[in-house]
RNA sequence: GCCGGGGUGGCCGAACGGUUCAGGCGGCUGCCUGCAGAGCAGCUAUAUGUGGGUUCAACUCCCACCCCCGGCUCCA
């Protein structure tokens, strides 16, 4: 574990708190998922890469990280989206679940420990809710749902800093649309109407379905306890899906439900608000479709802080490309290396980086002075590569060290020094050095551009010909 | 209306009351090279939305204004 402390803006008091988990050296954090009503877009994705690096660098620091990330499989949206197909909410969900999970590959993400999907935990639902009711939390409503009475609930606004009689004159607060005595009260459970259709679960509190914020609730207590280090989500959940997780947990249990609540600002795309009228709305599949490297989206997504809003555009992912390029590059030089040696210098080196990255991503994962400070090693030690005095041994101490800075940043991954060259290929980088050597350069061009078309990249080095595989 | 966040070089993006404005990307020049690639070195004019103020010193603090983004029960 470092011995510096983590320390992580916490939304709860707005400032910068130094984190203590509840349990020494683990670290329970629940994420909020996607609803799998459609591919996820990369908006979403600038959340979960950001709750993927939080993840990976408590575990950098040393904890045991348990993560819950909830999938939200039932709701107005995958019940329409069912509808549409005719089929069942359960095939429908189950297509786009499958994509999340693809996707959450192809970006890199590490696994959380649990996905639990909503409509596999009713029962547990149900019986918070009914919890709920029995401290007189919550009514049913004249249409039969079931209502949470935020004025029963002292702390109600203490996330979102909202005032309850701020809210109601508030412009987009519809009232008497339902049954719920006041406009702010949010469903707990709903009852069955027609546009539901199949999609009901008949139990103790009537026919109908979970509300959205009770899963959270359910299930962050389930797998994490009634008390979890860390909450996080974009920052349009703060309210009103955070603090109503908040007033349903903690009426429930009576104990405070999350320590430290982290949210992600939203992405902007091309300066704009992503949506689909703008025709600015990329899911990941759009992207890669296009030909976009995934490592660059990540990188992309990473390298601006959590709390900033970030601006996507085609040019930054161009950026990110060649930056994660460079270091890759790096990475597959120190593979390569084998000089005289320097001693002190690199030792040196690697302990500065390591502080200052470490510094930089405890100080609320600071993630563009812990890049500056990596792409300055990267510079020192191509430099002392340059000048032939880094020894294989210390290059393969860097290369360690690329490995487990990368094991936070995902965007280098391991390089296979044993790919096997064709041996087409071979012949072919043989009849080029020949060529070279009769200062044919035609000849050797041609076989040059030859060999890219396969995919074998040549470069010629003061050490002779390297050549390695791009795979596309 | 109420409440937040932000405006930094060609682009992205840190920092902070005071050493060179970090780093990345792009462009240019040089070194290396048959060329290319990679790398290194240097350059990219007086950067911090505007106008005031405080201070020996402000991008950083204060006031006003302009603009952008967001929250105020769909939303990552």
């Amino acid at each position: 574990m470092t011995k510096s402390e983590i320390i992580l803006f916490n939304t709860l008091t707005r400032r910068k708190e130094k984190f203590v988990p509840l349990k020494n050296g683990e670290a329970k954090i629940y994420t909020c998922g996607p609803t799998v009503y459609d591919f996820a877009h990369i908006g979403n994705f600038r959340t979960f890469v950001f709750q993927d690096l939080l993840r990976r660098w408590l575990e950098y620091c040393g904890f045991k990280v348990t993560q819950v990330m909830n999938i939200t499989d039932v709701d107005d949206k995958t019940i329409i989206g069912a509808r549409k197909r005719q089929i069942s909410l359960k095939e429908y969900t189950d297509y786009y679940l499958k994509a999340f999970f693809e996707d959450i590959e192809t970006l890199n993400l590490e696994k959380a420990e649990f996905y639990p999907r909503a409509t596999e935990h009713i029962p547990e639902m149900v019986s918070l809710v009914k919890r709920l009711m029995e401290k007189g939390y919550a009514y049913r409503g004249e249409d039969g749902s079931i209502y949470y009475d935020i004025s029963k609930f002292k702390n109600y606004g203490k996330l979102s800093k909202l005032k309850i009689e701020e809210l109601k004159p508030g412009a987009r607060v519809k009232v008497d649309e339902y049954g719920k005595e006041e406009a702010r009260d949010f469903a707990l459970w709903k009852a069955w109407d027609k546009d539901d259709g199949e999609v009901f679960w008949d139990t103790e509190i009537g026919k109908g379905r979970p509300g959205w914020h009770i899963e959270c609730s359910t299930m962050a207590m389930k797998y994490l306890g009634e008390t979890i280090d860390i909450h996080s989500g974009g920052v349009d959940l703060i309210f009103p899906h955070h603090e109503n997780e908040i007033a349903q947990s903690e009426a429930a249990t009576g104990k405070e439900f999350a320590r430290y609540w982290l949210h992600s600002e939203h992405l902007l795309v091309e300066g704009k608000r992503m949506a689909k009228r703008y025709g600015n709305f990329y899911t990941l599949r759009d992207l890669t479709a296009k030909g976009y490297d995934p490592k660059a989206i990540r990188y992309l997504l990473l390298s601006t802080h959590y709390r900033q809003q970030l601006n996507f555009t085609f040019e930054g992912l161009e950026a990110a490309k060649n930056a994660v390029d460079r270091l890759k590059t790096f990475t597959r030089r120190l593979l390569e290396t084998d000089g005289k040696g320097c001693g002190e210098e690199i030792r040196r080196l690697m302990t500065e980086v390591q502080r200052r990255f470490e510094e930089a991503m405890n100080d609320d994962l600071n993630i563009s002075v812990a890049l500056a400070a990596l792409f300055d090693f990267v510079r020192d030690v191509n430099r002392l590569m340059d000048e032939n005095r880094l020894s294989k041994q210390e290059a393969e101490m860097v290369y360690s060290l690329m490995m487990k800075f990368d094991k936070v940043l995902g965007v280098v991954g391991e390089f296979k020094t044993e790919e096997k060259l064709p041996t087409e290929a071979a012949e072919l980088i043989r009849k080029r050095e020949e060529a070279r050597k009769a200062k044919d350069w035609v000849t050797a061009d041609k076989i040059r551009a030859q060999l890219r078309e396969m995919g074998v990249i040549i470069e010629d080095t003061p050490q002779g010909v390297k050549w390695r595989i791009e795979k596309r």
